[in-house]
DNA sequence: CGTACAATTGAGTGAGTTCAAGTGGGGTGG
DNA sequence: CCACCCCACTTGAACTCACTCAATTGTACG
């Protein structure tokens, strides 16, 4: 119980020596003046593992910049219905959202997936940050524009892929993100804390049925999971299932 | 063939007494000194149904306000699979995500569904018409906001909902939509010239399936279409399908 | 060694699909 | 004015992907 051991790994003190800082939405900022963004820095967190850090529908005056670990955004209904909108991994900003539309309701909570280390800033002068150059603007927009193109490719998939198919994306997408974050390893693998429940909320199927399809996927020898870590073992057939089904 | 007639209704000269005009993104300057809007209105539009406006993956230069008629915004892949991501309403404009994200790809496509009157704007007079005023960019960051929260709850619908909440959901959301314009007649029925191969590509169902559901759905008595005229009669009991469903 | 949570497996069911055929209205050409 | 056609809608029957319920195994942790 007291003073319960997290594994974190604490971000650098100054942002130009992070390696997550070179990815996250303000890093055309840390490219050309590092300590601006530690001088807005007002916290470096550790949260354990299933902690809600937004709550839908209230009004965020904090915002984090992920540095280590994953957590999901999510809408849940009362009758236990839930579905994960995304994953958020390393350099990944809780709560972008709230940079654009300042003083709105967040549309989703977020909570996190495993032992997570952050670092906040005040809603307020992440607005101003992230509005106060070209370069910012332009990263601002290139980052919402990408948002745009997710959730449209993930209404897609819901609407008119199979399980499968579904898996696929999702495993690209994650793979593709880390690998831009340079923490895909040389043998097609990565760190992946999601458990199957999670999996199924975020593709809109049941535990059981990610189950049997993980199974099948891992028994084609397309990729697999263990303890924690996705390896893709055959990269040609998962990008055509992706494709395909 | 030639000179096919098209059921059109011109907006009016001045932004000033449009009825839509009050409802589209430029509202406030609408409120304030409608003949800004006017000046930068470069063409009035009568296009026909089944009309590409907008290709995905295209970079516009140019878009639309909605006077009349209905458009879709949707992703096709090709080996047919169609998913449709909103339907457009009068009032509506018409690739609303270039204001955001200018000089970069359309995320989808965009078609009209029936005859359509629009207006056409330059996207960089947009731009800068909605970032001019406080209140216009109040209004911008609603507006997106809104567009997000549909997102999310149409993820969310895909992913969790059956089949008759799904369609129950839709309708509501348009009802509500539509009410705004004050294009809801009395007796809670309203314009609706989608097939149901649109609701089946919007809903991420099959045609078929649709047209089972709708009269499953007619039978009960909750709402009914004709003659692209939707009529809700136990406004409730849509209600509850669209809650619980 | 026991508890708790995650993954796995089996059997039965059901929501939604596929394929195929039939209906009905509105427009067009003869 | 009628015949024809086209398109959207409708219906039936067989099928299957994915769900539900329920039990079992594996694993981490105290």
């Amino acid at each position: 119980m007291g003073g319960l051991a997290l594994k974190i790994d604490r971000p650098p003190l100054s942002c130009g020596e992070c390696r997550i800082a070179r990815f996250a939405i303000y890093r055309p900022t840390v490219a050309d003046s590092p300590q601006k963004v530690c001088h807005l820095r007002k916290e470096v967190r550790a949260t354990p593992a299933g902690r809600t850090l937004v709550r839908e529908g209230e009004v965020p005056d904090f915002l984090y910049v992920l540095y280590s670990g994953w957590a999901i955004c999510y809408r849940q209904r009362g009758d236990g219905r839930r579905h994960i909108a995304s994953f958020l991994v390393p350099g990944d900003t809780v709560l972008l959202e709230a940079v654009c539309f300042p003083n709105l309701p967040a549309p989703f909570s977020v909570k996190t997936l495993t032992d997570v280390s952050s670092c906040g800033f005040a809603t307020n002068d992440m607005v101003e940050l992230v509005h106060g150059s070209v370069s910012q603007r332009q990263e601002l927009a290139r980052a919402r524009h990408q948002l745009l193109n997710f959730m449209h490719g993930r209404l897609f998939d819901l609407g008119r892929r199979s399980a499968r198919g579904r898996l696929a994306q999702l495993v690209l997408d994650i793979r593709d993100r880390l690998a831009v974050r340079e923490m895909v390893a040389a043998d097609n693998s990565f760190a992946f804390p999601p458990r199957q429940e999670h999996l199924a909320d975020a593709l809109g199927l049941t535990t059981v049925y990610v189950n049997r399809t993980l199974g099948q996927l891992r028994r084609e020898g397309v990729f697999s999971i263990e303890q924690e870590r996705l390896t893709i073992q055959d990269e040609h057939a998962l990008q055509r299932i992706a494709q395909e089904e």
